[in-house]
Parts: structure tokens; sequence; C-alpha cells
DNA sequence: GGGATTTATTAACTTTTGTTAATTTTTAAG
DNA sequence: CTTAAAAATTAACAAAAGTTAATAAATCCC
């Protein structure tokens, strides 16, 4: 992997990328691997990693009190793995982080982003932009609960999210859209009906 | 208003903020009084300010397809207003946003922020505290919504903000954990039953 | 390709929510 | 304090969602 391949796909990721004044970053990101199901981050951990997905895919996951596996948040390709338990909360991880395909990511310590980008001002606009781009996506995450209901969720997270819609089991996509897999399913009956009515 | 009087406010908002720093956004700030009920932003503006709420309830709020209107959002004591669509979406704002009583509010233009902060590197602290603290109250929101029933939010909401949960009509508490004002009344009675049975 | 496993659908039933409207309670304004 | 307005509750019914289980379809893997 040449650091073209690399400043390609992290300019996909921010169009704001300063391209210059982000070697640093860009050296100090390992290439990773991980294969179809491998557990990336598991439940428990006080890892801090960022991981910006290359390629594949990532699903986010935890086991609540009734035991029951519910998924989170889907992280494609372009999109940024960072676990908000450790980084944000001060707290170890409540989630379980798995790849759902063979999956290929840039991976750097959080401490060490920090540590980078306190010795490159420059690199603050690209640190701004990021969290503006987080913002954003949880922004438009919230409205889907509040302003839409099930139905309209689903045909919004489809639309807006093809490649994930179409890569992954429907009872995954129940979770992130808060209902459960076999409502999902009559969901997709009465959209089905409509269309040839 | 004296500036100790700011500064004071503005520490309890974020515990990291610099103060020998945070002087020139202090002074930029302009203070202002809105009366209940009273507009702040309308839907359609391209206003841009930051709004630090000293005292009082502002009510994010917008008027979906079917007429509607849904409330989105609570900005009580020691939050921000910031217009999301204007700032981070680039289009006018689809919300309203309105004093639900007295309110007096800091209140400094966005772009006068960006430009302050370009000048004072050192504010740069600040602002990822600012970010990190937006994207900790949305994670709590979006989990809210994943991880639980409505009757488990409006528990959880109601215990995590009594100080707003006490102060506004239940009907706009049902729009921000994405139920109807009725289902709400039914469950408040159906947890009045648990708690005496 | 064929059997095993996983996922999706359907069914049957219960519970909850949405909707509209009437009624009670609370709040606000004069 | 009294009345008008707003908010909350309750009712009645339809629609949708949760739950459990059975069945069908898709997929995975040797």
């Amino acid at each position: 992997m040449i650091d073209l391949d690399k400043i390609k796909q992290l300019y996909k990721f921010t169009k704001q990328l300063n391209l210059a004044d982000a070697g640093e970053l860009i050296k100090a990101a390992k290439t990773k691997t991980f294969q179809k199901r491998e557990s990336i981050l598991s439940q428990g951990s006080w890892n801090n990693e960022i991981l910006f997905v290359r390629q594949g895919l990532i699903r986010q996951y935890l086991i609540n009190d009734k035991g029951e596996e519910i998924t989170f948040r889907f992280i494609p390709e372009n999109y940024v793995m960072a676990n908000a338990d450790v980084i944000l909360f001060q707290q170890a991880s409540r989630f379980h982080f798995e790849a759902m395909e063979k999956t290929k990511t840039f991976s750097i310590d959080y401490d060490l982003v920090q540590k980078i980008i306190s010795n490159n001002p420059k690199l603050q606009s690209n640190r701004v932009h990021f969290a503006q781009r987080m913002m954003k996506e949880m922004h438009r995450r919230i409205e889907l609960f509040v302003l839409y209901t099930p139905m309209e969720r689903y045909l919004k997270f489809s639309k807006e999210y093809p490649e994930i819609s179409n890569r992954v089991p429907d009872k995954y996509i129940a979770n992130v859209l808060g209902i459960t897999a076999v409502s999902l399913s009559r969901i997709r009956a009465r959209i089905a009906d409509q269309g040839s009515a």
C-alpha cells in the first residue's frame, strides 16, 4: 500500500483534507485487514483506536439486559469507526465491533491523533470537518426517529444508504431503525402491496 | 453584565474553557433577552448565530408535511442553541426556535466564532470540547431510540433531565421521545399503576 | 449440488400506539 | 377570583408493533 492510495482513500472521506499537512497522520496510520465475522473490538475494551474503513463493512452491536443482541450502527467504506464509550464517555466499551465482510482499514490511536494534531495546527480544520461529519450523521438519524414512522424510516434508510441496505441482513437493519425484524418484514410486505396496488 | 459573570456562566458550560484565551470570544458575545413565547429564529432563516443559554429554556420545532407541529429538542440553561441546518447542512432552517420562558443568552455569529478561533489557536481545545459535548448528547439520544422502549425512554428522559421534564408540557416531551402525547399520557398512567401495585 | 444453517416471512395472539373526540384538569390572563 | 385557554387524560376504535413459533426462502460451506 503506497501513500498515494491512502491519500486518495482519505480524500474521499473528507473533501477538506489538507493533503500536505495530513502527511504525518497518514504516515502514522496502520493498515489492518479483518476477515468476515472477525471481531474488531469487544465489549469491555478500553481500546481507543480510530479506524477508517477503506473497504468492507463493520457492524457495531451490544448485548442488552435481556441477552438480546442489538445492532446499533453500520460503518461502511469511507466512514470512521470510533468507540464513543472510550473516547466520549470515558468508560469501557459497551459495544462489540465486528467485520461483516472482509474489511480493510487504516487505524490510528486516538491519543496519537491528538498528539499529531497538536503539533500540526493546520490539521485542525480536518478535525473540525470530521466532527461535523459525525454530527451531521447523528443529526439525520435523530430526525429519522423524531419525524418519521417506522415505514418512512425504512424507506429513507434504504434510499439514503443503498450500499448498506443491499449488503446486510434485514434483521440488523431493523435494530438500527429501532424496530423488530418481524415488524420490518411486515413493513416490507406492506410496501410491496402498495406498490402493486 | 460584567465580564466576570459571563465567564462564570460559560465556565459552567465547559470545564475546559481556557479563561484567559476565551477573552476575545467573551468580548464578542452579545447579550440578548427573549420574552416567553418570543420567536428566536424562524423556519426559512439563514441566521447562523450560536446562542448560549444563560437562563430560560428554548424549544426547537418544525411544522411537518401534514401541518403538525413537532418539537425536536429543548435547549435549557448552559446548553447551546445552534442551527444545524445552516451550520452543518448549508440549507435554510427547517426549524423554528422559541423561548418557552423568559430567556437570557449570549450570542455570537458562527462566522465570527470561526474567525476568532483561527486567530486564537488556543481556543481550539474549547471548540473540540464543545463538539464532543454535542456528540455525547446526540449519541445518548440515539441510544434512547435504538435500545429502549417508549416507556423506558420516558423514564430515562425524566430522570436524566428533570430540569426540563418538570418545566415543559408533556406534549412536547412526547415529540422529543418520538411518540404522541396521548401515548405518553397512557405510559404515565401505566407507570403510576405499577408503582402502586 | 445438496444438506445444514441462517435469514425472512407468515401466522396467531397480545400489547401498544395512533387517531379523533369528549371530558377533566391545569394554567394563564384579566 | 373568575373565566378563558391550554394541556392532560380518558374513551373507543383502527392500525401497527411486539412476541413466539412454525414455515419458507436464501445462503453458506463442504
